[in-house]
DNA sequence: ATTGTAAGCGATTGATTACTTACTTACGAG
DNA sequence: CTCGTAAGTAAGTAATCAATCGCTTACAAT
């Protein structure tokens, strides 16, 4: 069955996603990849010329659907205070319907061996802290987060908990409820980023 | 240069350890490891009968080393006040000087695709996990911290921005410091812990 | 209808992998 | 001194990997 080229690179790209989340790193082949398509093996290098061009595209994909998403709600409707914790709840429901995103971004293949994808990758990471940070510093204006925040510090840490959380939860084999645990987090972050600190 | 079994064994778990701080997963072949050695390929097999037995092994030895660190310091001396940002601390230096273990900790082969593996290092997860959550416990007997904190989640959560913070670093190619971070990590927490939750 | 383009495939290649086999040799206990 | 054990090696194996090559064929525009 013959197919245009955009629509077979779409394919690849969703295949990866849902090998990854099945297998992991060791079951993403250039072989598993066409197995999965339903093509031959060296038909995958017509549609991509090296094995990296399909992360690379896979990657792309993650950056503009996780992105948007995160963007969308930290510029949209309601306070800085609600949108916060709002985002958190979104991402996790976000990374739990597409469980190989975190199985690709966190692979050794992306950020140990090729240091164009890691490049990608740290760009991600880059501008979710951006956009954070942003929202952060709307809540400090609006007088709901404390004024003596470090935004972007903050940000980065929130961004490292939701990493540890979801590593976590993907070498768990996705055994508990990843999206319920924003609420856990919220619950942790929120006294430290709207009480006052209290004296020694 | 013949040498014990039990010395050799200590070399190669070395080298694995070595070689993880500086190429990561790719550079871990039994290969890589003789050459590090100073032996010849099929000589590893005379002291490991498989590769992930060597990867158990520098487990086990990540295993002894780290929690026993972390539990010196949870059952040490001072106030459970003043342990815990001491334990972040000193897990964060000990992690500083030894850059490959995350890099293990973190990799696929580890992870995904040996469960024998996989549980090795959950067990990990499950010890620390355990013994910050007692210390915690401790903090709230003796007043320091929220008496309305749930002790195991709060534990949770701050592995997974240790863990979450180190993969940055790791992903940074170490190129910040990580021990100067757990000041930044307690700013966050302790107003969390400490302080009486804000009304609504 | 013709034809250029691009998707498709079978066969293969060279590199790398963990691991085996058959043999040698160092060395400590008796 | 000897001799069994265990550390050492060179050579090789089967598997898997990304990527190449030569060829075919579907299809859309002319």
């Amino acid at each position: 069955m013959r197919k245009s080229g955009e629509e077979r690179r779409e394919e690849i790209v969703q295949a990866v996603i849902d090998l990854a989340a099945e297998g992991g790193q060791s079951q993403l082949s250039t072989q598993a990849i066409a197995d999965r398509v339903g093509i031959a093996q060296p038909t995958v290098f017509r549609h991509f010329r090296t094995r990296d061009l399909i992360l690379q595209a896979v990657i792309d994909w993650i950056s503009r659907h996780l992105l948007g998403l995160v963007m969308a709600i930290a510029t949209g409707n309601g306070s800085a205070r609600e949108r916060l914790p709002r985002l958190l709840t979104r991402q996790l429901e976000f990374i739990a319907r597409h469980p190989g995103l975190p199985r690709l971004l966190f692979s050794e293949r992306v950020h140990q061996d090729s240091p164009v994808l890691k490049q990608s990758v740290g760009r991600v990471m880059a501008n979710w802290t951006r956009t954070v940070t942003e929202l952060i510093r709307e809540g400090q204006a609006e007088g709901s987060f404390r004024a003596d925040l470090d935004a972007e510090e903050t940000a980065r840490l929130i961004l490292a908990m939701i990493q540890g959380l979801v590593m976590r939860w993907s070498i768990s084999d996705f055994q508990f409820d990843l999206p319920a645990q924003a609420e856990a987090v919220w619950r942790l972050v929120a006294p430290a980023m709207t009480s006052p600190s209290p004296g020694p």
